[in-house]
DNA sequence: TTGTCTAGACGCAACGTCGCGTCTAGACAA
DNA sequence: TTGTCTAGACGCGACGTTGCGTCTAGACAA
């Protein structure tokens, strides 16, 4: 009764098989047939899965899309560690507009930015869990090229990094497209690189 | 609020006190307690009008939330027509990040923008009927004044529009606000302004 | 008479919660 | 080693609630 002292453990360990199941499904579902198709019983449906498995582990649909999008963005949109070139950051705005634009995962995101346009808890959760972190790896990406000299931007990293991901964004947003030359005629005008 | 006390029922015409009352009652909640509390059924108890009312004239809430836009950002924040001079332009893409951050309308812009995320029938009458129409006014201003010799951008006026208006929306969007100051510097940087 | 209005019932879908019975796996005594 | 105990994960399916969009029914103005 008194599980204080009985600090064993017992009991089977959580499914990985499930978790995985789960993302993936919330993932394809989303991509193949829009948010409006994602809804809790469906992704439980797809993953082959009980609803409550869900429940028990996230507070809500949304979580489970941050999640996937957490694990897929550190696999396929890694940001540059450690002394970046403005090659290396051309580069990552280059991938981060394809990301944006054709990767499933990108979908996510915008998925996200939009969702937590209704709903202040999933902004909260997606700020602190997703948005905050990148946006440190990015300005450490701006800041290090920025000390050896190989840019001297006129804005600050951050206004910087606004400038490049937010007309990147608000294009995927409208469903416009982001025109190829784009990102290079923004990171040409803003980082004004010295070398490279 | 319940407006509508001197109102007698109203005869085989549409009743505009009803449709303005509809649109107001949209807006204030949407303002007040965000879109998750935007359900037909509050417009329709808010606006003291029968929720078939709001079904007989337009075909979903985001509809109505479109009417409302539309209107607002009419009166509220107007393309400049005519010769456009740099002073203009700047003094408009000032007025968008207000509108944008600070003003009610602005937050229905912002629903939108996420709404049109969630549903392709959205984003489409979105599209042809805000985003669209105010863009070619936009472009139409850029381009007089290149024409009339006041900017010569590097990029071409779409691309900066995007430039300007994506990183405002991007930061209204992640809930971040706008600096003070990231208008005028993007402005600055990007129309290349030869006077003004 | 016709068309709009209010009022509210209707069926539907998804929500999030609950209880049930089954299964899994570590703990422990014989 | 073997068998039993136990905690927790899991699937299944029902629950009440909410909002949707449709549909009557009656009141009323032009």
């Amino acid at each position: 009764m008194t599980t204080a002292n009985r600090r064993t453990h017992s009991g089977s360990r959580r499914d990985e098989a499930a978790r995985e199941a789960v993302l993936h499904a919330a993932d394809d579902l989303l991509v193949e047939h829009g948010f409006s198709a994602l809804t809790v019983e469906a992704i439980a449906r797809r993953a082959g899965v009980a609803k409550q498995t869900i429940y028990r582990w996230w507070p809500s649909k949304v979580e489970v899309l941050l999640d996937t999008l957490i694990e897929d963005s550190a696999k396929r949109l890694p940001v540059p560690v450690g002394e970046a070139t403005a090659k290396d950051i051309r580069g990552y705005f280059r991938r981060f507009a394809r990301f944006v634009t054709r990767d499933p995962a990108g979908q996510v995101l915008l998925a996200l930015i939009a969702e937590a346009q209704h709903n202040p808890g999933t902004a909260k959760s997606f700020h602190a869990r997703y948005l905050r972190p990148r946006r440190e790896q990015e300005r450490a990406m701006i800041a290090s090229c920025v000390d050896a000299g190989g840019i001297s931007p006129a804005l600050t990293p951050d206004a910087v990094i606004d400038a490049i991901t937010g007309p990147v964004v608000y294009r995927a947003l409208t469903g416009t497209g982001v025109p190829r030359g784009l990102v290079d005629a923004l990171v040409d005008d803003l980082l004004k690189p010295r070398s490279g």
